[in-house]
DNA sequence: GTCATTTTATGCGAAACAGTACAAATGTTC
DNA sequence: GAACATTTGTACTGTTTCGCATAAAATGAC
């Protein structure tokens, strides 16, 4: 499946950082006010480069969104360790978006899907469907861990698995969004650290 | 504080139904991909008008954005009635928010502030205020009817009205950001159920 | 009726914008 | 080394954008 050896002059670029380097204008300025003069400025691409290697800014931009999710799944993958208890998954899970939400240089810059695709969801369709995927993907990896959860006691044998991912993601949504409208780092840990409660207090109320 | 008469041509528009519509457009495009002719075709405007009146882009913007927040605390204090149950009281909050989020011509529209106003948050330190201060004038509203609660009785006494106002709204966020995601209603509806059984139950369990 | 004052309409201008043509550069294959 | 394939840099085009300058229109004050 490796490319053989392309014939032609060879890049002088990395995709992946030049995609994490968009990522990081997008995310700053949204989508719609991003230039690609910003873009070409932050990947030290120019226009041509850009537009070669990765399409119109809608391309790109819906490839900086791919690897977001595929970043995420990666990080929320290894917090829902199964060998951990639950609401130190969950715990694990809040934490690890916090310290990416809360980053940048301006100001907290918060989820990038949430922040910035929610914006273009309307307009642009592919927009509107990763960022729909996203969600679902994120719910269903959350709902397989309460789901293992209930076949080990830890969840009583009536909890609804999919209603507590829900749940369980709605805070991370909470998060998102509060973070990017600049709610302090205590404040959001507070609300972290309430959601785990609530969901563990499911668990010892049996 | 009324105006007296002024003096000079009088408008030609309503300055309340201009922002109205200008909202409109803002909501499905986002404030950076709507243009000044946008906003002059949907409100029958012309540039200088609309200059005249509000200022530029930003400045009419942010008019949208207090606009929404003044409606939005209406709304919930409408659907707070305190002559009504505290379960009563949150499932008419996600109602009629509800309504509010699966309007829309070309798709659910969401939260016009979650949808559109996280997005230049970053950016632009006015929109993120106004931002941070809806959602926690929303919060507080919340907070007081969990406080009323407590006092009555519908709430255990050990209960934290914060806490819970938090996870209230957190719930709202969630469906803010789904609707505009392109959750169905049905999806949203359970959501916004499960929510309310949740606080509901923290009363029952005491 | 005349003047002052405010709102409308037309249209301008300078800047930013997305996307591309073309040629130079840099590799591979033969 | 010659032919070819791909990337890169410069420069260009046509469009869209915002904000304003200027003048016409509509009203109140006198």
């Amino acid at each position: 499946m490796k490319d053989e050896k392309k014939r032609g002059r060879p890049r002088g670029f990395d995709a992946k950082t030049a995609i994490a380097k968009a990522r990081e204008v997008f995310w700053d300025r949204g989508f719609a006010a991003a230039s690609l003069d910003n873009l070409s400025a932050a990947t030290n691409l120019n226009r041509p480069s850009l537009y070669g290697a990765f399409g119109d800014k809608e391309d790109l931009y819906l490839d900086t969104l791919e690897a977001y999710r595929q970043d995420g799944m990666d990080v929320l993958a290894e917090a829902l360790d199964p060998s951990l208890p639950l609401c130190d998954n969950l715990a694990r899970v809040y934490s690890g978006a916090l310290d990416i939400y809360l980053h940048g240089e301006i100001a907290a810059r918060g989820c990038f899907l949430i922040g910035t695709a929610t914006a273009e969801a309307i307009q642009h369709e592919r927009v509107r469907e990763v960022l729909g995927r996203s969600l679902n993907d994120f719910d269903g990896e959350i709902e397989n861990r309460m789901h293992l959860a209930v076949e080990r006691g830890e969840l009583p044998g009536d909890a609804d698995p999919q209603t507590l991912a829900r749940l369980a993601s709605a805070i991370m949504h909470s998060l998102a969004v509060r973070a990017r409208a600049g709610d302090s780092r205590e404040t959001l840990e507070a609300i972290a650290r309430s959601g785990v409660e609530l969901i563990c207090a499911s668990a010892e109320r049996r």
